[in-house]
DNA sequence: TTCAGGCGCCTTTTT
DNA sequence: GGCGCCTGAA
């Protein structure tokens, strides 16, 4: 990071400061200071995007060590993600050190609720070993309560129930605390009666939701004062990281901590609110001064990233929303290049020019990494890809699937879930016939009946009805060796050797083998995730420390340090910063988008606002809005009007480009505010040909070189692609590949992009 | 148990 | 337009 407060700088800022003053002090600015310095009493630092926020959280907890006004098991530091929580344990040991080590209480909201859920798990009502759901088993089970319940599931979709009792935990509610005129939201009033059985059904799997990791010790801290007060005393300093993201459950359990000592210092930025959609309550930070007594306030304005016509750009935008606290960002760094809009003819129209951009910016020695498209939503990214790989331009989407996600490590994960807790229905459920062993539906079905009669989970109804005559001698014989099965595999945890376990299970139970036995061109990756998944366990101790991994760290694995252009949504850009950013589809509809204001009207548009901002603040030279006239949406084309975010910026800061070879309706919408001169981008776009031949010798001349050894590919070549899977290698040209795809293409690639199959 | 066909949905996403 | 989910038939 080129951020010049960077801890790593320290050793030479520190030669300028002054004697008096601790070497994590040099070079942070009066305000920073001063919410480093202040560490009494309730603090709120608003600190706007690229001010340094990170820099005063993590040297703020080092200070607090350093004066020795607090150990490190006395301080509670929260986060959202993990990712935030990595990233502050790092720049605090840069700071203090392997005392890093002794901040036990550091970590995102939900790991510290389970810590606390585990040490007082049977007054939570908790067995010590509950599982925690995902919210794909949140989902399956709250289908399964639907059902029960015989609700019409077309008519009433369990995900908007699902959706309500999120809604409702968010809000710290029990069931029997939910208002009841919300009743009416799911099948016709029984919305709460289906929360209470919900519940019911996770406390007799021994399981929680994400949402019950708050929640419950909510529930915990209210009924039991002594235990919150034995925390109140701990937790001698707070700190919270995105407190603009915080929901009603979380802020509450804050507030309740932070009564013993007081001393609560929270970090955000209500520009930045972005996840209102789940739960997220902007009021939590626009309520901070008068939820907490005394509370002061510092704002953090100096930006380190952007330049001047960036902050104008987002500045003026983000004026236009009602409710926030204000404040004004400003840079030293000088004006910059200015917002740049660009009316384009369709989709392909617009990732073609971001493509030519994208060639200038890295013919001027820009790394592509230092560049990130930023859409609104998910299936925007699929135009740029085609585009990229035509290009041969190498790209990364950041988002979309998660190793943990798929399917083969879920249902691994499922063993081992069910061997650490038998009570754990869910798990048991998904691998009961998996790999095929007989025990199909109808079997399941009356061990469903059994469990709800008994009010025992499903593998207890196992045990039960091999006593009877149920079931017929092949699936009753069947059933028994399973439920043996995990009784062994149950005993050999003990010996906390996961791996040996985790292997013995894949074997002994025919997984591996069903994935071995499988034709199909996927297995071999499946077999390769579960090498995979044993390999990540190595460095684990014991079972549910494992599990508790898997479930509240969804790492993201991949540590492709390639140079590659960045995809991603605006969401998940938040936190990050680029040099140059392409900001597509500012269109009404799409952003903002549709269904965001009409499910939340005002609100929801000035959350959508918000995103703008966001996405055009991780600029750190330049950025580059687009909309496009003609947009290929849900299987037709529509015509959409631009965003009114492209309005509401201010001129002074923006650019208008015009656009080559457009014709008809386009020009009439561009007249005002065009620029007579020739544009910035004249260079890329008035003769892409030239610099396209340009950079076609420059690659020619490149494999020219590499073809003294030979190409990696030759004809009828076996390969596989990430995108179009596995295909032969038709045509071999140095590095270039024409492909015949078994999905039924024919396409032309680099060879960078395929590995051998 | 498996697979074809029909239906409904289609914003963002971490834990 | 395309995907995932459910259902019903073989």
């Amino acid at each position: 990071m080129s951020d010049p407060f960077d801890l790593d700088n320290l050793a030479v800022d520190n030669i300028a400061a002054p004697s008096s003053e601790p070497p994590y002090m040099a070079g942070l600015n009066l305000p920073q200071k001063q919410a480093v310095e202040t560490i009494d009493g309730p603090l709120l630092v608003l600190a706007g995007a690229g001010t340094g926020k990170t820099r005063v959280l993590t040297t703020r907890l080092a200070h607090i060590l350093a004066t020795g006004c607090g150990f490190p098991g006395q301080i509670l530091a929260v986060t959202f993600t993990n990712k935030a929580a990595l990233e502050m344990k790092e720049r605090v040991g840069a700071i203090i050190g392997s005392q890093v080590e002794s901040l036990y209480w550091m970590g995102t909201f939900h790991a510290i609720g389970v810590k606390i859920l585990r040490n007082h798990s049977s007054l939570a009502g908790l067995a010590g070993n509950f599982t925690i759901l995902d919210s794909d088993d949140q989902l399956r089970l709250i289908k399964q309560i639907v059902r029960a319940e015989n609700i019409d599931e077309k008519r009433w979709n369990p995900r908007l129930l699902a959706g309500l009792i999120d809604g409702w935990k968010n809000r710290g509610l029990l069931p029997s605390q939910v208002p009841a005129g919300e009743a009416q939201h799911y099948a016709d009033g029984k919305a709460i009666t289906l929360y209470h059985s919900y519940q019911a059904r996770l406390k007799t799997l021994n399981a929680v939701d994400f949402g019950d990791l708050i929640l419950l010790c909510l529930v915990l801290f209210q009924n039991q004062p002594e235990v919150l007060e034995s925390y109140q005393r701990r937790f001698r300093y707070i700190m919270v990281d995105e407190y603009q993201d915080t929901n009603i459950a979380q802020y509450l359990l804050l507030r309740l901590l932070a009564q013993g000592h007081r001393n609560i210092c929270c970090v955000g930025d209500d520009d930045q609110s972005i996840y209102g959609w789940r739960g997220a309550e902007v009021g939590n930070i626009l309520r901070f001064e008068s939820d907490f007594d005394r509370a002061k306030i510092i704002r953090l304005e100096q930006n380190y990233r952007s330049t001047g016509h960036i902050l104008g750009a987002s500045g003026g935008l983000i004026e236009a929303n009602q409710g926030r606290l204000g404040k004004t960002l400003w840079t030293d760094i000088g004006d910059g290049e200015k917002v740049t809009v660009k009316t384009v003819w369709d989709g392909r129209e617009e990732a073609r020019n971001i493509g030519e951009m994208i060639e200038v910016y890295q013919r001027k020695q820009q790394n592509l990494s230092e560049m990130a498209i930023l859409v609104r939503a998910g299936f925007q990214t699929r135009e740029f890809e085609e585009r990229f790989l035509t290009l041969g331009l190498p790209y990364r989407i950041i988002g979309g699937f998660r190793f943990y996600e798929r399917a083969e490590i879920r249902d691994v994960i499922a063993y081992l879930r069910h061997v650490a807790n038998p009570d754990d229905s869910l798990a048991f459920e998904r691998i009961i016939n998996v790999p095929k062993r007989g025990i199909g539906a109808a079997t399941v079905e009356k061990l469903h009946n059994l469990s709800r009669r008994h009010d025992c989970a499903l593998a207890k109804a196992a045990e039960l009805i091999l006593e009877t005559d149920d079931l017929r001698g092949k699936v009753k014989n069947t059933l028994r060796g399973l439920l043996e099965d995990f009784a062994r595999w149950r005993d050999m945890a003990q010996d906390n050797d996961l791996v040996l376990l985790c292997e013995t299970i894949l074997d002994e139970s025919g997984y591996a083998e069903m994935w071995r036995l499988n034709k199909s061109p996927e297995a071999e990756g499946k077999l390769e995730n579960l090498s995979e998944l044993i390999r990540a366990m190595e460095t684990f101790e014991g079972l549910a420390e494992f599990l508790e991994h898997i479930a509240l760290v969804m790492e993201n694995t991949r540590n492709d340090i390639q140079d590659k252009i960045n995809i991603m949504t605006l969401h998940g850009a938040k936190g990050l910063e680029f040099e140059t950013v392409f900001l597509p589809g500012w269109e009404e509809d799409l952003f903002p988008s549709r269904k965001s204001l009409e499910q939340h009207g005002e609100k929801g548009l000035e959350e959508e606002r918000r995103l703008a901002y966001v996405g055009l603040t991780r600029a750190k030279k330049q950025a580059h809005i687009f909309h496009a006239l003609q947009r290929y949406l849900y299987g037709s084309y529509t015509s959409p009007v631009p965003s009114r975010f492209i309005s509401e910026l201010p001129a002074d800061h923006v650019e208008i480009i015009p656009s080559e070879g457009m014709y008809g309706q386009a020009t009439g919408q561009r007249e005002k505010g065009f620029s007579e001169r020739p544009p910035k981008w004249s260079e890329g776009y008035t003769a892409p040909q030239l610099d396209r031949s340009k950079a076609k010798r420059h690659t020619t001349t490149h494999t020219a070189k590499k073809a003294a050894t030979p190409s990696l590919y030759k004809s009828g070549d076996r390969v596989f692609h990430d995108k179009f899977g596995y295909g032969t290698v038709i045509i071999c040209d140095g590095n270039k590949l024409e492909i015949d795809f078994e999905k039924g293409s024919v396409r032309k690639l680099l060879d960078s992009f395929v590995t051998a199959a």
